[in-house]
DNA sequence: GGCACACACGAAC
DNA sequence: GTTCGTGTGTGCC
């Protein structure tokens, strides 16, 4: 085997993302271009696999993916997994929502949905783009604002 | 364990 | 514009 980390790095309309997975699952994706040094050489299909429907997704014409089913292999704490899990309940593909409702969903504050989203380590499998702030700016993004403005606007059309 | 500080916020003034 | 309350994560002691 090898270190058991897969790596794949491609380029879509909007910027480079890189992918990272192990045996078990996704474990995280970067925006922009990185080195694969510390990956396997073998290939990993399920990072294939998600590049597509990326790439799919981020067409976002009609048949383009809307969500993403993979096995994950991210360690979240209980409060991530408490917040993405209301994520995906009550924000569908193409709505968004304030740090505030969000909060309110899972009975905590909004600046500790901001932490917690911040660390998320898969953006667009865990949709963290459509938690806005409540005044209507968007508020942050890992990857820039101009990836979340991008992927809001691709859901809306 | 405790404590201080950083945050992708919000509300109040 | 400013200041304050806020919950969680992280790091330092």
């Amino acid at each position: 085997m090898g270190k058991g980390i897969y790596c794949l790095a491609f380029n879509t309309s909007y910027g480079w993302l890189t992918l990272y997975a192990t045996n078990k699952g996704i474990k995280e994706i970067k925006f922009g271009k990185w080195g694969d040094k510390n990956s396997d050489k073998a290939k990993s299909s399920i990072l294939y696999e998600l590049k597509e429907d990326i790439l799919c997704y981020l067409e976002g014409k009609k048949g383009g993916r809307k969500s993403f089913e993979y096995t994950l292999d991210a360690k979240f704490s209980d409060f991530q997994l408490k917040l993405f899990k209301a994520l995906k309940k009550n924000v569908s593909y193409g709505e968004t929502i304030s740090y505030k409702e969000l909060a309110d969903k899972i009975k905590s504050s909004p600046r500790a949905c901001g932490q917690a989203l911040g660390s998320n380590p898969l953006p667009i499998i865990i949709p963290c783009h459509r938690v806005i702030q409540k005044n209507g700016e968007l508020g942050g993004f890992g990857g820039g604002i101009k990836w979340k403005q991008a992927l809001i606007n691709l859901e809306k059309s």
